[in-house]
DNA sequence: AATGAATGAGTTTTCATTCAT
DNA sequence: GATGAATGAAAACTCATTCAT
């Protein structure tokens, strides 16, 4: 058991490490030796876990994907009416703990790579997939699936938006989104969807005449 | 006359090439081979007109700073109420010669590109400069600069959100934003505008009371 | 200490083949390619050792002036008198094995390194300050200080004369200087500083009237 | 005439370059395109009248050489007595315009360069012979040539080390040698010389005794 | 399990040189 | 005669990866 948790303990580490080493980068390419280095470990050990260097960095975008529904899925537990589902997981996108600028640039960075890599891009269309049918669940009982559909597409857009200028372009880049301006932003998406959930079963009364 | 226009040629294939690549590659791991290759030319070519690749990349940087600027500057030019600007602006954001998949995949390995190159960062900023001051000019006769500021900002990460996902996860990737996807942009950015225009000055309104 | 000896044996290997490589090639225009042939390792293993091409080059003058050093060194341990003293600093400057033709070169071509690198500079500033001081000291208990230093640089000068002339003209270039031509080197060198003492104390008799 | 009074012109400015160029840069390693610019031609140009950078360098030797054989024959031609054609020569060795720094470090890198290039090679022995035949020629009529062959010898080692230190570790590297300097330079060679000349008619006296 | 040693393949960059005009 | 355009060849340097221990 010592063994084997010695093992996973090194492998949690250079997952960390080469999250961390993308952010810092902000590209794929960091090299093996930094993550190493991060990971107070040799390069050579790096391969030995985990073969090569896209293997690691699959591992690392699964890693990241997995604490995103870990989130959601234990927020969703408590949420009671389809209105709370809702701020269930937008809440969930902005969880401070998954959604640091490290993890935010390390997605970004992900969803490049995706354009060249079939594993990669296999794993981002589930984080689609979920989030959106996430939405569409909870958005469902209110004004049917048909009409729930472009509205969910449009909020993962504004949450993808969102993110995309507090890594890249806020003045406090590095620190988790948290605070005034999670709250801010949360209330953004959920204010966006709640006009879009009235606009869509009443489009006239939606401009607030 | 040869003589110049054979440079400005050359950069210019050069700069389209690099484009070209980083949308290819999906990073600024794109070689100068693989771009000189793109322009026929030889990498040596590439090094003599650009200096180094980092010169090359900004220049690409710059070019596409300037064709949207151009975009937004031209049809601001015809629009006449408040109302009309905010429209061109949008609508500018969404040109499809400008904002094709290549561009949006260049403007993103630049966002990220501009963590590591002051140069990049500051025409970045630029651009999220120029983009929320002509959103708040043309806000401001109908909310005031006050009101009209986090508006704008929101509707920046909006625009942001929507490029994104239609570069890297829509189906037709490759394809310029036009069409039916393309009004269906502009209208939820205006929609939102709008709503967060109306919420801003009868917060109580806006939920379609 | 297997480990340990094998990182040292390379580095010498490769000090010692860049000054060969310097030597063959008369100039730091040696490629590192070069240096690692002569070594029998691979060009990215010099690198891995000393960082950069320039970085060796400074490892391989250090080397030359810590045998200098030690050379001269041991020579003065046995050395009782200031007379005795001064041979031994003037033949440890002739000392064949650190002054083979090869390192005679290498000294040469450093010698114009330091123009532009700064830490060959000063190691270089170390080498004349120490033969200077050398010489000083060996001089002051028969002159003083004062009448010291002037013929000290002189004779610095000539040995450097002595060296250059050797390496680059002599019709025996790449043999070590020994036999008769290093002991004629020694006795002008000698019989000039003997010659100067004299002179610098009545100057009537240096012209042997 | 014009023409060919241009030509000259050009090879003249870019022989200057070159040697100026191989000072700044205190190695062969410069650029054709470093000493066409500071001719202001075109690199084009320098290849159109030298062929290859060799032979420009080659060129720019033999400048050198002709300049100090000028300067010499000069001084000569004006020196009536043995003692005055020696003091010529040292002169000419140390005369301010030909012996600048500039010229002193194109000497050394010629130097190097000609362990390599046979033509260099041929060039500086024609230097080296010049200078001790002419020493010897000065000398003979006192002492005969046998024994004035290794004085003249010894003066030329001499004359070089002054050369280098002055060239390349004087604190006023830069500037052409002159002023008290050149003075005392041209004073140390020609007593040691005088010393050297009575040593070898009468070796006890010259210890002073 | 873990690592230092070692390298091949590849990348940016430089530069002498050629050539069409 | 003079030059800008263009490039092939080569150099420094990097890095993922392998292997013996």
């Amino acid at each position: 058991m010592s063994r084997r948790s010695m093992e996973d303990e090194r492998r949690g580490a250079l997952i960390r490490a080469a999250i961390d080493a993308i952010d810092g980068e902000g590209s794929l390419g960091v090299t093996m030796a930094e993550i190493a280095r991060r990971a107070s470990v040799s390069p050579a050990l790096a391969h030995h876990y985990f073969g090569a260097k896209d293997d690691l960095l699959i591992a690392a975008m699964r890693h990241l994907l997995g604490e995103y529904r870990a989130g959601v899925t234990q927020r969703l537990r408590t949420a009671e009416t389809p209105r709370a589902r809702i701020s269930a997981i937008v809440e969930g996108c902005f969880d401070p703990n998954q959604f640091s600028a490290e993890a935010i640039s390390a997605w970004l960075v992900f969803y490049l790579h995706a354009r060249r890599n079939p594993e990669a891009a296999r794993l981002l269309a589930v984080y689609f997939r979920r989030l959106e049918s996430n939405l569409v669940d909870a958005l469902a009982p209110l004004i049917g699936r048909d009409r729930a559909r472009p509205i969910a597409q449009a909020a993962g857009s504004m949450i993808d938006g969102v993110w995309l200028r507090h890594a890249l372009v806020s003045p406090r880049r590095g620190a988790p989104l948290h605070g005034p301006d999670r709250l801010a932003a949360i209330a953004l998406i959920e204010r966006f969807i709640d006009f879009e959930v009235v606009r869509s079963t009443d489009p006239a009364g939606a401009r607030g005449a």
